[in-house]
DNA sequence: TCTGGGGTCCTAGGACCC
DNA sequence: TCTGGGGTCCTAGGACCC
């Protein structure tokens, strides 16, 4: 058995405990540069702003309907969801940390009246952390999913589910007849798992509800559609196809990519970017103890817009894998010359780390104890993360203006022998504090 | 004028092997 | 007219999640 806690309208919520003069007045969070809605409070999903909507679109409720817009703020948000989900572990033996506003618990063992004990859980954290949550109870991770969905609705919305589901909905204790009471007012394209292009498959099929995704033979589901499908077939069907996830892995990839404000042009002001991203890119490695193998990095004009297009990516492989900032910078460097062609109004640009593998003992100790370039730069590494830890990001970056960049007057043959990924450390123009 | 930033998993098809 | 059969690995792209 699996229960689902998730904070409502999580951003604005956060935003709503420090400034409690937005209770009760639609309120929306926006994304980097402001450029669309990532959170929507009730009163402005009510008003129809959709989930990702532009501001521009959007802006004109301002005047017409005292709509209040924040600029986004990560940390914030990161620190009030590490509260919350202390607390939600209280609700049973296991935890899987889901989203930045999520999580699920397995309840396996836990005894008694599990609702007064979810309603218990969700009144803490919104008496000790100010964030209002609901809580979904279910035999699979897709029926709790599903039961959090009802419980958020029937308390949102008079008339789509029964009230007595509103904030904790608890699926294991209805009849089966309830239960798919509930199932068939449930739309399918709100299931976990159901996108808006398999929905539509499905509709176009006849199947709109999820009673009748239930109801379906899974051997079925999966020639006609795929093993996902199939698996959210069985586990609306009531048999658990998906466990919970109590350790938390190691990511297999980091990005760091944005928009930018304004379309870049020129290489300089891209190159200054996309060192950004490759060292915060590297910092999160270091963070997880990992090594990368390949760097890619990307540019691209805007799709929305009718400019001529323009989108390349390259994958750098590291000389050896590691999480040095300065290698993964001149290797981040020396794709954006090989895709950068000037002339396209770039909207966005990013740097992503593959082939992560764990950094081994024998890699660390290397790093240490031996040579010492090696140990020299683990150290400066771990200098640069502590500062930076301290003193607030970009307190020191590794400069950048040269990396990458070919010195004058070299041949072809040259710039061939010498990628810039091979840089060493020492060759390096070394950071401004 | 202005459109997020992360992630995961699955599948199909090609290359390659014996 | 007929043109093996099976396996693995890799990659790009698609679909989904928040």
């Amino acid at each position: 058995m699996f229960a689902l806690i998730d904070g409502n309208n999580f951003y604005v919520s956060c935003e709503r405990v420090f400034r409690p003069s937005l209770e009760g007045i639609p309120v929306v969070v926006l994304s980097n540069n402001d450029g669309c809605a990532i959170a929507r409070s009730n009163e402005a999903k009510a008003l129809g702003i959709k989930m990702g909507q532009p501001w521009h679109e959007i802006r004109h409720f301002e005047e017409s309907a005292g709509l209040v817009a924040l600029s986004a703020n990560f940390a914030l948000y990161g620190d009030m969801s590490d509260r919350m989900m202390s607390l939600a572990a209280g609700l049973g033996p296991t935890q899987e940390i889901y989203s930045i506003d999520e999580s699920f618990i397995g309840l396996d063992g836990v005894r008694g009246d599990l609702k007064a004990r979810a309603l218990a859980v969700r009144s803490r954290i919104l008496r000790w952390v100010g964030i209002p949550c609901c809580v979904g109870i279910g035999p699979t991770k897709t029926l709790a999913k599903m039961a959090n969905h009802i419980a958020k609705m029937a308390e949102r919305k008079s008339g789509c589910y029964p009230i007595e589901h509103a904030q904790v909905c608890d699926l294991c204790t209805l009849a089966r007849s309830q239960v798919e009471e509930l199932l068939a007012a449930t739309d399918v394209g709100e299931l976990w798992g159901i996108g808006p292009r398999i929905g539509k498959q499905l509709r176009a099929g006849g199947i709109a509800t999820a009673l009748q995704l239930a109801r379906l033979d899974p051997a079925t589901v999966r020639s006609r559609f795929s093993v996902v499908v199939e698996r959210t077939v069985r586990e609306l069907q009531g048999v658990a196809c998906i466990g919970l996830e109590d350790a938390s892995q190691p990511r297999q990839q980091i990005a760091c990519t944005r928009s930018f404000g304004a379309p870049v042009m020129t290489y300089e002001p891209l190159a200054e970017a996309v060192s950004e991203f490759a060292s915060r890119a590297a910092e999160k490695l270091r963070l997880q103890s990992s090594h990368a193998a390949d760097v890619l990095v990307f540019v691209r004009t805007s799709p929305f817009r009718q400019d001529p297009q323009y989108s390349r990516s390259i994958i750098v492989p590291l000389r050896r894998p590691c999480s040095d900032t300065a290698a993964i910078v001149a290797a981040a460097l020396l794709g954006l010359r090989a895709i950068f062609q000037p002339g396209y109004q770039l909207a966005k640009a990013g740097v992503m780390l593959m082939g992560l593998q764990p950094a081994s003992r024998e890699q660390l100790e290397l790093a240490f104890d031996k040579p010492y370039a090696g140990r020299s730069k683990a150290r400066l590494m771990q200098t640069l993360d502590a500062v930076n830890d301290r003193w607030g990001r970009g307190a020191i970056k590794v400069g950048s203006a040269k990396i990458g960049q070919v010195p004058r007057g070299w041949s072809m043959k040259q710039q061939r022998r010498t990628p810039a990924y091979t840089t060493d450390w020492a060759q390096l123009p070394i950071a401004r504090a």
